[in-house]
DNA sequence: CTGAAAGCGCTAACAG
DNA sequence: CTGTTAGCGCTTTCAG
């Protein structure tokens, strides 16, 4: 059967607290002991419980990990990067995907709760607010990565979307396009309201009057892109450039200009946002604003740890910056 | 401070064990007091801690995922598989990225024992037999996916590689093509290896000699599979087509090709495998072998829960179909 | 229908 | 330097 703590003892002829000694590094161990246990775990193979040890020390070494849907290409690289710093700490992480669903949302941090896990990195959406402040209330230690949906509870490692959108947007004016449309991410969160945000205040500050119809509601995906593009082009005076809320939209935009038999950017001009792996295997290569993926990914999980290891340390709010990626298609 | 059983227990005057019944809704236990203590629990907003019930029921719900990368995608789609289909299960999913290497994979394994893990879903490279035959020998359920690095012990949850290549292969054989080389996979991995073997036994079916020079070493990434197509443009005689062992090398491969100012399929045809999102994407679009991604992920979970609920019962490999996507680049 | 007692595998005072 | 004791939060006989 499994060889616990207590096998060791028995063989050793030594209480199990000897063998927890060796087991955790500690000093007052006879040296001859020392080796004869360590010999013995070695023989036996003895690995550790560390369900046992989570009980006992109220720790379980475990990160839990809340994203929308991790086969959305933006997250795999934040997770990647999420896993990477956790296992160099020590850590794990168990992921949990919510489509942005409130009630999912709510059942992963039950979840997560119930299996003690050390801390939460989140990105959830707009209405859960109840979650965090729960949360907050119970000194749990929690990061919010990518948006933000209740501000002032815990930090958020994120871009500055407003700022983002807005060179993007500036840059497309300053290469003298007008008709700008945007087909905007999920509304139900806050990089996608930011990013209209940016939309609309370059626009202002270039003094181009904002067009409703220009603006139309995506949700971050491929599909409601393609037919948000096909709208646009059905107006009277389509725009001359869109700018699609993230690359993966910005996929579903040339889609529909392809099956249109538009040119891009002759015809219409598209920029997107995040740079996603796809962005300069599609052609023409997308322009678009990079997001430092990685680096949102190993930050959340520095923040994280070291709430987790003085729940009083000051955390701040990590905002990196966002690159300008010009390419091809503006 | 976090309210515990023996909390609920004190409050309503019952002894902890009556509790743990009306918690894993066990009868015997009077309605009065069943309806009491659940009042008590609503109100004190109790939750089980799992981590000591999986300590004495030696069974914690969470299953470990060893994957080589996830951020590469042809895994993210897998994972969500993964996840959804034990999160409706009532399992978690830790993960653990290995890139391959052998220190990190058993690393992982030694993790996952030690963390209690009902089960493990693997994707291992060839030199890691002997972790499986010491898993087996504990009993351990594993499924195997993807990826088999010894067949014979534990299930696998994959795709025929060698005929996905074939079939692959005979269609550009069929379209006319004879000079086509193959940009292999990561040879560590079988399925690498299955590939370039289903590509060989094409050409000979079809009596088409096999050139030493057109096959070329890669590693399912974008930028070896680009540097293998400029070693392959540099031949006295390039190929007319390439089947690249993925669609990650088949996009290194277009942009080797464009580098180089030639057209697709016109000057050289192009062929990759999986059909991950890009290759849709891609202009042209490829044309590759679908791997029913999700499905495999799915089916892997199945196989396992069913390994964990019963050791004993009859568990087989589960070899899905592919199927050829033929769009613009062949 | 209910409770007392034991124990899952481990750590942590406290003695000696 | 080492062992005894208690206990983490829960489930499970076994009595009553």
């Amino acid at each position: 059967m499994k060889v616990t703590i207590k096998d060791i003892a028995k063989k050793a002829n030594v209480s199990v607290t000897t063998v927890s000694r060796v087991l955790n590094n500690k000093p007052d161990v006879g040296d001859q002991t020392r080796t004869k246990i360590l010999k013995l775990i070695e023989e036996l193979n003895y690995k550790p419980n560390s369900v046992a040890r989570g009980l006992v020390m109220q720790k379980t070494h475990t990160i839990g990990l809340i994203i929308p849907d991790i086969s959305n290409p933006f997250f795999p690289q934040v997770a990647r990067a999420i896993e990477d710093k956790a296992q160099k700490s020590g850590y794990s992480i168990i992921f949990f995907n919510t489509d942005n669903h409130l009630e999912k949302e709510k059942k992963a941090v039950e979840l997560f709760k119930s299996k003690q896990v050390d801390g939460l990195i989140v990105s959830l959406s707009l209405g859960n607010e109840e979650i965090l402040k729960e949360l907050k209330a119970a000194n749990y230690p929690v990061v919010q990565i990518d948006r933000s949906v209740f501000s002032n509870s815990y930090p958020l490692v994120s871009i500055d979307n407003k700022n983002s959108a807005y060179q993007m947007v500036e840059y497309m004016l300053k290469k003298g396009y007008k008709k700008i449309a945007h087909i905007t991410g999920d509304l139900k969160t806050t990089t996608a309201r930011d990013r209209l945000a940016g939309y609309k205040k370059a626009l202002n500050d270039y003094q181009v009057e904002i067009n409703e119809d220009y603006i139309i509601k995506g949700d971050y995906t491929q599909q409601l892109a393609f037919e948000a593009m096909q709208t646009l082009l059905k107006l009277k005076e389509p725009p001359t450039a869109v700018f699609a809320a993230n690359d993966l939209s910005a996929a579903g935009v040339y889609k529909a200009l392809f099956a249109a038999g538009l040119n891009i950017p002759a015809d219409i001009a598209v920029a997107g946002h995040d740079d996603i792996d796809i962005a300069s295997l599609l052609r023409p290569e997308l322009t678009t604003m990079r997001q430092p993926k990685y680096s949102l990914g190993e930050k959340a999980v520095s923040v994280l740890l070291k709430m987790i290891d003085n729940y009083e340390a000051e955390v701040e709010a990590q905002i990196l910056k966002t690159k300008l990626v010009i390419r091809e298609s503006v």
